[in-house]
DNA sequence: TCTTAGTTACGTACGCCGTACGTAATGGGG
DNA sequence: CCCCATTACGTACGGCGTACGTAACTAAGA
């Protein structure tokens, strides 16, 4: 241990009691601080969470969000488990496919209230409270469905991979024009008139046909949710019977 | 434009000349330059890939870069680009499946070597030289499919998304080792262990019992390629006849 | 009850980061 | 031939994650 009482060793965060017995009463909380970081993420972006903005959020010295939050990345997992907890969870209808339809917009929804949830999907790769929840309720509702255990975890893995990047691929647009000193639309402009050049060029006939008709970037007059629901409906239509 | 001719407007980094008429001759390329990134990437991480890094590597002041590179994020597209580059495609052979996995597997392959590939795929969003080559070859392989060629594109999607989501679960237990001061066995070892203890508990009984009998993790006793292959199979079977 | 050891709080400091800006050198187009 | 766009790059600013040291606090053990 070092001075301030943070390990050198590995753990994971959801191991270490929030309240140890010795010292002062803790005047803060894992949830408090999520909640604080989720809030600043939502309203700027995750590159504005900052372990000094969280700390200040919370009316903490710096250095004070140490003593509940080991690194940096470890805040990002408060973070997701955070909005995990967003999720609202009904009974099984018997219909597999429809409550996992269901529960794959909850994530789209989830995902479009927090654009920076995708980011961070990937890196942490946790077992949090709130993942747990989710991960059971899924194999409830996937009962139904004749196959091994191991290959409907499989299955929810790959709606969820197909959902996650749906998602990014629609907030990638809006997120990096958030990030630099343009708009959305100035960077749509340039990002299509170079593509539409390139494709003048005639080097990619095929692309160029198909995505002549339709505009080339998502969106673009597209229903998005109905392509999500056919897209997730067509992954899940290849399980089963 | 800036005094040190950065432009501070909309624009894709394809569009600029690598040369322009007027003044001394560029001492670099972005060749080079994203082959150092590159390098530097896969040997020590993306964390460790900066500016100043990227320019000592090859031998230029911190801020010559930004002749080449506007924002780092740029750097990051060049990035991608390159490592794109490293597809070989072959003729289609007129099974379409069977094509599809051969990109698959390449790509697969093609993150293993470059772990840092998922992370900086869906921040990126571009229609860069070498993605526009991928998206024509795919199309090609896609021709004896017979559904429109907005749907093939969905389809391409569909394939690299759960492609990525699937290495970088695969990837996600080393990366996060590599990036802290523990090993990889170490990490494995705590995040199994939190599991167990909470599996124990009884809440998450579905959970517990699709758990038992395989490791929780991927990767454990078990042939990651072929699980690798079956997924993408399925999905690909979700489309077509 | 009193000590004591573990814990919380947090200020200071270090070495990074991205990049704005200013200046000197360079060499092709008019 | 000369002008000026362009390249090269040093300096500097504000931010970052976080190591470390110290003071205040409180529950557990004597």
């Amino acid at each position: 241990m070092t001075a301030g009482g943070r390990p050198a060793e590995p753990e994971v965060i959801w191991s270490r009691p929030q309240r140890a017995g010795r010292g002062p009463r803790p005047a803060h909380s894992r949830e408090s601080i999520a909640a604080e970081a989720v809030r600043i993420a939502d309203a700027e972006g995750i590159e504005a969470v900052s372990m000094r903005r969280v700390a200040a959020g919370i009316g903490a010295g710096t250095m004070s969000l140490y003593n509940y939050v080991p690194r940096k990345e470890e805040l990002y997992e408060l973070m997701v488990d955070a909005v995990s907890g967003e999720y609202e969870f009904t009974a099984p209808t018997g219909d597999w496919r429809a409550d996992l339809l269901a529960l794959a917009r909850q994530t789209r929804a989830l995902m479009h209230r927090h654009p920076w949830l995708p980011r961070l999907l990937s890196p942490v790769y946790g077992f949090s409270p709130n993942a747990l929840r989710y991960l059971e309720h899924s194999l409830e509702c996937l009962a139904p469905l004749d196959v091994p255990d191991a290959e409907k975890l499989e299955l929810v893995a790959a709606v969820n991979g197909t959902v996650a990047t749906y998602v990014a691929g629609e907030l990638a647009l809006a997120e990096r024009a958030r990030a630099l000193p343009w708009s959305e639309d100035e960077e749509q402009g340039v990002r299509t008139a170079w593509l539409g050049s390139r494709l003048a060029s005639g080097e990619y006939p095929r692309l160029a046909a198909a995505v002549s008709g339709t505009g080339p970037v998502p969106g673009a007059g597209l229903d998005m949710a109905a392509v999500f629901d056919r897209s997730v409906s067509r992954l899940l239509g290849a399980w089963g019977t």
